[in-house]
DNA sequence: CTGTTAGCGCATTCAT
DNA sequence: ATGAATGCGCTAACAG
């Protein structure tokens, strides 16, 4: 019933390994007949046939991004801005054309779903994917993604990573693009030190993630850069990457550490949780207490206050990760190039209460 | 130099036929004699030829998730829902199992690109597909949308909508899961007038979409109710579903209408720019003017003061929606369900000054 | 319960 | 520049 390439190639009056290769636009073809051709494409309405186009070239136009939470705007930005460098801008013919598949894949955060997805991109013999987003540092689980990174480089899949550091004993990535978290995490804990503050809490991510300790690591050092050693435990607590887990941890440290002026938060999202958390305690941001998030997502310059935070050049990042999956752009020197994080002062940091 | 099926019965001493059989599990097969090629399976680290099983079967285990803007919680979450109840748990093995592959796919808002994408996804021999969000009004659109949508389900693919009613000359389609946007906005607009508001504002969504027309019928069928007829729309203004265009359309309200004392937003995201409009102008939420949102996202009980709006149950629909799409879950009777949207009074909202 | 036999629809050699 | 032939790796009848 359906119509196939043969239906094609009959109407046109021509082989199907002619219309083959007009569709593919790979050969040299007589535009004459390539309007044939064309037309009856148009005529019969045929749509190719993918599985059969894939197992015969061996490769298919399938692009997956994997992320670790579809309903948070950080992947979602990312996600967005590759895939529009990769789909194409689409002409609405509804015609069969030269287009790639960008499909994003969510894996929750799990490591499980993480290498399913990639199984199951390895099956669809994926043409490139693009990893997005810290990864877990357990070293099991990271050995398993060596793996599956090598076998899926071997069948000619590209391999991007996106705001994630490279991971190590995979050199089958064609580049990497990690976020400066270190960096940034620093200069905003410097930003509350220069502006007076000594006791910093700090509600930190998830743990065994690499974003996680990368901005914690830049936050402890400048806390210790600054003298300010000590009890860096006690004034930490990890968490989710969520609103929820921002409001329990920050409540939870408020207990323990009364006399924190400044909640430094993993991210934006955390830190809108924490802000509640501190208003919740019957204090004022920023007079009684500081926070600030990590990222710069849209809504954090909404905050009542506004959020101080790091800004993430979170759209750039993922289109330039679109265009390296499909080749279109040079891989940076050594496959890896660093993504600078600029700090954003807003109203939601102030000098302490002095008292 | 890939593993295929054939090496793996070779080395389980089993027929090819056999392998597929274990592997697709819907077929009888002694145990002992599965676990042999399972163990083959294992010992080759064979994974499936997605292409090549696609097409001897006729189908694909790919599931395509529509979105108008990933990169908008509002879809994320939706998305994720289904997504978990399509993509199975994963068993982390790696290995080759009868997983589907649920993939979300970003039309950014623009019909050109939905119908790309179902072809792609038709070209793929997609399993089922997910349309979510609201619908473009557009006649031709609209028809185009109808046509494909039939094609696909003629070739098998289960098409189920998700907060988006059912499209004018579908019958193809397996379930609509449509919010109640109508009576959503009623109620939301009734209880500000409740509050003594005479004189709302509403900025609205695009045109020419369901989901904007739908909220705005509600809203002025509730003014109506109340006997505020008169210039609907001086005080109503569209734009995008995003903050800054909440942010730019209520400082032109304002502007227009210095009376008003309360805004309806198309959506929590435009409400939140509303309110930073609002506060531009030097007045207080709620005492000055009050501020109403919809959707009831995350970030909306975090906003200073906390956004009055309507919940939609979006986790709940896209979990709905992702079973219906697998067939794990009988549709609603003629097709059709509608789902509920609830009032959620905060702080944002508050009687009018008496001025 | 398992093996044998045929294609599925297309891209690619080779020819011409 | 085009046509003819071959096989990609798998599933689905049929047998047995």
């Amino acid at each position: 019933m359906t119509v196939t390439l043969a239906d094609v190639a009959a109407r046109a009056r021509v082989s199907p390994a002619t219309v083959s290769r007009v569709l593919n636009g790979n050969y040299p073809v007589a535009s004459s007949t390539r309007e044939r051709v064309l037309r009856a494409v148009d005529d019969l309405d045929y749509v190719l046939n993918g599985p059969a186009s894939s197992l015969a070239a061996a490769t298919s136009d399938l692009v997956g991004i994997l992320v670790n939470d579809i309903a948070d705007p950080f992947f979602g930005i990312m996600a967005g801005a590759a895939q529009s460098e990769i789909g194409g801008p689409g002409d609405g013919s509804g015609r069969a054309g030269g287009e790639k598949l960008a499909v994003v894949c969510n894996t929750g955060g799990s490591p499980e779903r993480e290498l399913t997805y990639l199984t199951l991109l390895q099956r669809q013999r994926a043409a490139a994917v693009v990893l997005t987003g810290g990864a877990l540092e357990d070293p099991a689980h990271q050995a398993a993604m060596a793996v599956k990174l090598a076998k899926l480089a071997d069948a000619g899949t590209r391999i991007v990573f996106c705001g994630r550091p490279p991971l190590p004993g995979t050199d089958a990535v064609v580049a990497a693009l990690a976020f400066d978290n270190r960096g940034g995490a620093r200069r905003i804990t410097e930003h509350l030190i220069a502006l007076g503050h000594r006791r910093i809490g700090y509600v930190a991510g998830p743990v065994e993630r690499t974003t996680t300790r990368h901005r914690l690591e830049g936050h402890r050092e400048a806390m210790k850069a600054a003298g300010l050693y000590g009890d860096e435990e006690s004034v930490t607590v990890h968490g989710p990457y969520d609103r929820r887990s921002g409001y329990d941890a920050t409540l939870e440290l408020l207990r323990r550490e009364p006399d924190v002026t400044a909640v430094v938060a993993a991210n934006d999202t955390v830190a809108l949780g924490a802000c509640a958390a501190v208003r919740e305690r019957g204090l004022r941001i920023p007079e009684d207490i500081s926070v600030a998030g990590f990222d710069d997502l849209p809504f954090s310059v909404d905050a009542v206050p506004a959020l101080t935070t790091v800004r993430l050049p979170l759209f750039e990042a993922g289109a330039r990760a679109g265009r390296l999956a499909m080749g279109k752009e040079t891989p940076p020197p050594g496959g890896i190039a660093t993504i600078g994080a600029e700090l954003m002062e807003r109203g939601s940091t102030a000098p302490p209460r002095l008292d």
